[in-house]
DNA sequence: GCAAAAGTGTTAAGGGTACACCCATGT
DNA sequence: ACATGGGTGTACCCTTAACACTTTTGC
């Protein structure tokens, strides 16, 4: 900004928060981490999970703080969406929230952390009644991520380091919640050389067996293709 | 966010900004409007536009309020870019700033407005420095509108309601600063129907006089096929 | 041997890109 | 008549979209 702080310092008041939209995949449905709220306002009613940010506190730090006291995970992918800031959004006072979409994997994040929080996966097309704008919120960082999937590799975060094109196939379904051609789909993923097939199979879904791949990171840097 | 807000109420003390990234365009360049810092911090530097926002004041409107405290111009289109939350982004002090991100008529702004602020335009690729991070949001403001230009019809708001192919083409090549083959950019212009062609031509440029065009706005609602 | 999921190629259509000349007019 | 910027069409390539059968193996 670019007038004298000063002017200002005594009267403004407004706190700064970040919320998490927290998506998962399971059972071939992307899903959001919502908490149970037990506290006022809005008690009682589900809601994105959130936090003040700190006076020495960057906003992303915040935002993986928030995301580390949910789910125990640490360095997991985030993004920032958008900043929602309308002067009556919250009821409990005013507040700019910034928020951010995580994407974990939900064989990994601390049970215990969850239940502390009392908080429940929600595949995104049956979500229960949220508070404030949260909804918003969630539209729009679904919208991002299904803009965004289709030209970067940030999908992968959804799922294990090795799975197969099978998997990954469900999971763009889920995501984009349309149908893909099975043979399309495999001719993209085969001019990606970075997305590397092992001689390993995962037997658990099928008698025949599908060939697990990964996600090379390294590889991906040096020609940044990516086109699904 | 999701705790108890008096937890906090007390000690959070942060401010919260807005920060303009105003685009115009001019002799076939994209510019962008900085005001000469006249006070501290950073006094002499440039910097881009912003204002501490008002306690009931939505967050977008404080940016049109900025806008118009610069410009003179109301209801200008405007879109949110991202916020910057860096501990120590602003050397005066814990500043939280939303960037936005507007397009102006720059044979349309009030004069009086702007020379109050020392305003002056630059293009884009020759800057001076500027204060803080706002280079960083410069460069995250342009890199938005380059996506966002080939996909949405948000550029017309840089020309007049009248205008030719040829300054709508220089507009576009200005942007995305590389050239455009002339008959291919026509051919998708021709596609778009809500770019409607008038009879009277702007003989300013050119002895043979170029067609105008208008952007009508209704009949983009029933097509929305922008692409460019 | 059969059910169930994995894996594999070809064709047609549309969109993108590259490219060179004529037109209208003011001087 | 010539200089200047406005306007026009075609061929090739690559990407996308549609579509059906074979393979493997546990039961």
């Amino acid at each position: 900004m670019t007038v004298d702080i000063r002017k200002y310092k005594e009267i403004q008041q407004i706190k700064v928060a970040v919320d998490c939209i927290i998506f998962g995949f399971n059972d071939n449905r992307l899903e959001l981490l919502l908490i149970h709220r037990g506290f006022q306002p809005e008690k009682g009613k589900w809601s994105l999970i959130g936090e003040f940010i700190g006076n020495d506190e960057d906003l992303d730090d915040a935002a993986n703080r928030v995301l580390y006291g949910l789910s125990g995970l640490e360095n997991i992918y985030m993004e920032q969406v958008k900043t929602f800031g309308k002067a009556n959004r919250d009821s409990s006072g005013r507040v700019i929230s910034t928020t951010y979409s995580a994407m974990i994997l939900k064989s990994q994040y601390n049970e215990e952390h969850v239940n502390k929080y009392n908080a429940k996966w929600f595949p995104i097309d049956n979500l229960p009644e949220l508070v404030f704008d949260h909804r918003d919120m969630v539209d729009s960082a679904i919208k991002r991520l299904r803009r965004r999937v289709r030209n970067f590799p940030i999908a992968f975060n959804l799922l294990p380091e090795k799975f197969t094109l099978p998997q990954l196939q469900a999971l763009y379904e889920g995501i984009l919640n349309e149908p893909i051609d099975k043979r399309n789909f495999r001719r993209k993923v085969a001019q990606m050389k970075y997305l590397v097939k092992l001689s390993e199979k995962d037997m658990s879904e099928s008698k025949k067996g599908a060939y697990y791949y990964y996600f090379d990171e390294a590889l991906y840097e040096i020609e940044q293709n990516f086109n699904l």
